[in-house]
RNA sequence: GGGCAGAUGGCCGAGUGGCUAAAGGCGACAGACUGUAAAUCUGUUCUCUCACGAGUACGGAGGUUCGAAUCCUUCUCUGCCCA
């Protein structure tokens, strides 16, 4: 199976130019992704797009990551309503390293032709002057076509505006292709369909410019069914930077993928051949309620992402949080509480606790809750639990007794919002 | 430079002197149901307070008023039009 057909039945196609497939068939193409630099950590957001590029490095092709140091400067008009802040060079830099250490791990860099590489769009345009880019580039494609872009039409229609510095954003991103293009044989862009005004504003400069031909396909963009953003968990982002976002976090992430998406997600996300999936997909019909799809999913996508061992830990700690979770806290050993790896980890000051403390300070003060008002009204609502045991009582004080092995308190917000607090 | 419109809670958006901690929606959190889903229903969603209540808060700063998100002055920012 060639690469599109691959990328086409797990549903990773959205738009593709006409001629994509026949130039993949034909030779080695080298083909790249941008991925945006506002953090020094890629999230789960940027996960479709590098595996775009490890699909393509599988097929024998060469992935570029380009880090958009430069358009990160500028900032993307699109899907954005408002103007974007720019970032400095100092943290540009810095979250570039933080990518690059990320993407090393995904991707083969050392391995011949098909070496996967990465370059930073900042450092071919730090060299171009405005006049040269304006004579050079500018030239080539017009106003009219420029504010046909949908993206840029809604900022005009709207009521933000936008600025000269965002409206150049695709020129910019449109030279990166250009630059790819004429110094490293890069025929192929590749990233989210939102993406799509840019990338044909690239084949556009290549094909004027150059007299080149390039292509490009989109993959769709990554939602929810019940069409919220994904990738994001009570706590924020979710990182793949271990310090971010622990294993056993992230494994949850994909473990609350209802149903319906995890169809979907399961043939993006994982490596899993077709016929595995269809296998997988008829069991967990059967029996919806083990969740197989789920587990399947999580197990592939954080041993892809955080390695074996960090699934390993992440599949004790659920095993001790969830599957073990009517064993009563007393009943837990020291061993059964460290596995809790993961879990968000708080500490409170022991000599706190002698006279005790009433649960809504203790909540407030460990951190657990961000505001005493926010504590009350979870615990009233019947939704904390200490030591596994449902409290409803706000005037509960906390004293020593409630320590396990002397040290630990085990504080659950909501079913799956679980928070260690070590007592020292 | 001139004219006009606008700036409200995480976001969108109503509100044009007291009944406004500010409608409604989204998002978020919690509860019920379940499968650590989805859908649905319910509650919560500035801070402090068990609560009564208090303190902050409608772009910034002043002012008018017993009382201001609402009126005035001024500044900043945004959009539109003219130059």
């Amino acid at each position: 199976m060639n690469f599109i057909e691959e990328l086409r039945w797990r549903g990773m196609i959205q738009d593709i130019m006409p001629g994509t497939e026949e130039l993949l068939s034909k030779e080695m193409v080298s083909g790249y992704v941008g991925f945006d630099p506002t953090a020094d950590s890629l999230h789960i957001g940027s996960l479709v797009p590098i595996l775009l590029l490890v699909h393509l490095q599988k097929a024998g092709h060469k992935p570029i990551a380009l880090v958009g140091g430069a358009t990160g400067m500028v900032g993307d008009p699109s899907g954005k309503s408002e103007e974007r802040n720019l970032l400095s060079e100092e943290i540009l830099r810095h979250n570039e390293q933080g990518i690059r250490r990320q993407l090393e791990k995904f991707l083969d860099f050392n391995c011949g032709e098909r070496s996967a590489e990465m370059v930073n769009n900042y450092d071919w345009f730090k060299e171009i002057s405005f006049l040269n880019f304006i004579r050079d580039v500018g030239k080539h494609i017009t106003v009219n076509y420029m504010t046909a872009k949908d993206s840029v039409k809604k900022r005009i229609e709207g009521d933000t505006g936008i600025s000269f510095t965002e409206f150049t954003y695709q020129l910019v991103q449109g030279y990166d292709f250009y630059w790819l293009y004429e110094n490293k044989k890069c025929k192929l862009q590749m990233g989210g369909s939102d993406q799509w005004g840019n990338i044909v504003t690239g084949t556009e400069l290549i094909r004027r410019k150059a007299g080149g031909e390039a292509f490009a396909f989109t993959c769709p963009l990554i939602t929810k069914s019940d069409g919220s953003k994904m990738g994001k968990s009570e706590k924020g982002n979710i990182w793949l930077d271990l310090s971010k976002t622990s294993a056993f976090e992230f494994y949850q992430f994909w473990i609350k993928t209802s149903d319906t998406d995890a169809e979907k997600w399961i043939r993006i996300f994982t490596f899993l051949d077709e016929p595995t999936i269809n296998e997988l997909i008829k069991e967990h019909a059967k029996d919806p309620g083990k969740n197989i799809l789920q587990k399947k999913l999580a197990e592939e996508v954080t041993r892809f992402v955080h390695g074996e061992e960090s699934l390993q830990e992440a599949l004790v700690t659920t095993e001790k949080a969830f599957a073990q979770k009517d064993i009563p806290a007393e009943d837990l050993t020291v061993e059964d509480i460290k596995a809790l790896k993961g879990v968000t980890q708080l500490k409170f000051q022991k000599n706190k606790l002698s006279d005790g403390i009433d649960v809504i300070s203790f909540l407030a003060e460990t951190g657990s809750f961000s505001s005493k008002g926010d504590a009350r009204k979870t615990v009233q609502g019947g939704g904390v639990s200490i030591n596994r045991k449902k409290i409803n009582d706000i005037q509960l004080k906390i004293d020593s007794s409630f320590l396990l092995h002397n040290t630990y308190i085990l504080v659950q917000k909501g079913k799956s919002s679980h928070f260690l607090v070590e007592v020292v």
